[in-house]
Parts: structure tokens; C-alpha cells; sequence
DNA sequence: AAATACCCTACTGTTTTTGTCAAGTATTAT
DNA sequence: ATAATACTTGACAAAAACAGTAGGGTATTT
């Protein structure tokens, strides 16, 4: 349950790449290609909705490729996730744009509110630096002491 | 990003109807259908999965239906969405059966095992009693002090 | 002006999801 | 017995989401 899509997953993999070029040396996407064995029209996709979300900048011509446009400890996981899947909404009723016919009603909406906001807390303690290190530091997500419908 | 199925979201739905009705009262799926708003022949499929992994009873003929297995307290959401869709597992990577080719050079395997298992225990701490009562104690999930590679 | 490298949109095959349908089996009440 | 109730099972199909390709375009450097 609860699959992450490739989308997502080569997204990050693609930041790290990124990530290890900076501040110097812009990265190209064949050079993601290769190391992370994506392909580049896939890459472009992706990429091109993070240089959008102003995640990354990217430089044309010979000698370009990405760059990250904050330091790797300013960047996390949320925000790379978000750009290029959405927010967590575990139903369509938590869709941000709503539309939950039952809100009142239904009994396990509650449940997965505080599921997903565990779930986005964690991606958010998370930074590409802590990725490229090695460690996650899991400071203790805590949701809510308790939840009274 | 996430989504959880319909089959899962239904499946705790139904689940609670169930609950409802214990220790005295079998639930029939028509009951379920309307006080939910699925149909009768999706529920079948749902229910049947759960019967068979023992969270609920049937009763078959005229005054029939289903009934929980155990107490409220003892059923956790993770046990049924884990019947319905399986473990949490947000790559393929990650899946039960293994099959991920990189796992040494995969630099985000073990950000994605760390993220599930928190949804994983998470998930584990709220019962059908908790979800009745309409309060999640949400018990520090704690993940890992500190994971390094 | 040639080479490099990003930019953008459309499209398509596959897989998963979300169900429906039809025919069956078991049990109870009369 | 038999009719009514209710669960059981497997096949199937429409629709949505996913994963990725293709092909043309634009900007920059050497």
C-alpha cells in the first residue's frame, strides 16, 4: 500500500545528483541519466517542474546543466514530493481543492488527516543534506496529543 | 502523493459497521451498503479478503452477517489495510519479495524503508476502539534515533 | 555556425483501480 | 421440504493513473 510513483522517487534521486554538483559544478541530465539510469526525456519532465517550483536553476548552452538554487540543509524531501506529486492526500477527500460530500459523517476522515500530516511532518525534518549524509535524524514526529471528534 | 485505495478506505468503513454490532449483533452487507454507500458486490470482495484473514466471522442463512473476530481494542487499522493492499511499501524496492537490484547504491532505499515504517507503526498504534471512540492517542511514533549508513 | 544543453507538448502502451455480473453454497424459519 | 436470507467465488470490463517515448524548439557558448 501507499506506493511512492517513479516520478517521486527519481525525483529525489535526480536532487541528489544535483545536490552533489553544488555550489560549483551544474549538473548535466545526461549525467543523471547515467549515475541514476533514468532516461532523459523522463529527466526532463521532472526536472523541469522543480526548476518551476524554483527548487533548481538551470544554465543552457556548453558548460550548463542544474544547480540547486538554496543550500542542500534548505531543501527537503516535502518539498521536492510535493512539486512533483502533490500534497500528501492520503483520499480524495483531503484533496486541498476539497469536495468531501461526507465530511461530518465519515468517521475515519479524522484518521487520515493525522496519518498524512505524520507522513508530511517527516518529509519535512528530512533535507537533502541529512540524504547525502547518510542520517535521518528523526526528531520525534509527533502528531497531536490527542485528537477529540 | 499516497493514496490510499478505495478497497483500504472502505474496508476500515466497513469494519467499523462490524464493530458496531459486537459481541451481540451480526452485520449484514446490506446494512453496510447503505449505512456506508458502497455496494454489496464490492463489500463482498472486501469482507471476504478480511474473513479470510480472520479479522471477521460470517454467519450464513437468516439473521446472519458478519461479526469481529475479536474485540475492538485487539484490530488495528494496519492489520486491515494490510489485507486489503498489502504492506506498506512505497518503492518496489522495498516490496516483500525483494527483487531491488541496487539496494547498495540506492541512496534513498533506506529513507523510504524509514518513512514506512513510521506510517507502519503509526498505523498499528489506532485500533477499531480508538477510531470508535473517535480519539487517536498518537503515541510519539519514534522511528529511529539516528540512522546512518 | 556548430555543438551543447535545456524547453515543451503531445501521445501511447501498460498497469492498476474500481467496480459489476452471474451463478453458487449454506442456513434458518415456516 | 421449501422459500427466503445471506454469504461465496471467479470472471470480466470500463476508467483512470502511471511510466515513458517522440519530436520539435530555444538559448548559450566556443
Amino acid at each position: 500500500m501507499l506506493r511512492l510513483s517513479t516520478k517521486g522517487q527519481y525525483g529525489v534521486r535526480a536532487m541528489y545528483e544535483i545536490a552533489r554538483g553544488y555550489p560549483e559544478t551544474p549538473v548535466t541530465i545526461k549525467e543523471i541519466s547515467e549515475r541514476q539510469d533514468v532516461s532523459v526525456a523522463y529527466l526532463e519532465q521532472i526536472l523541469n517542474k522543480l526548476r518551476k517550483a524554483g527548487l533548481i536553476k538551470s544554465i543552457k548552452g556548453p558548460g550548463g546543466g542544474y544547480i540547486l538554487n538554496r543550500s542542500a540543509d534548505k531543501i527537503s524531501i516535502a518539498s521536492i514530493l510535493n512539486e512533483l506529486e502533490g500534497p500528501v492526500a492520503l483520499t480524495s477527500c483531503l484533496d486541498p481543492e476539497g469536495g468531501c460530500v461526507r465530511v461530518d459523517s465519515c468517521v475515519t476522515h479524522l484518521l487520515w488527516k493525522a496519518l498524512g500530516e505524520q507522513v508530511e511532518a517527516f518529509l519535512k525534518t528530512i533535507t537533502l543534506k541529512n540524504l547525502m549524509a547518510g542520517d535521518f535524524y528523526s526528531q520525534e514526529v509527533k502528531v497531536k496529543d490527542k485528537v477529540k471528534v
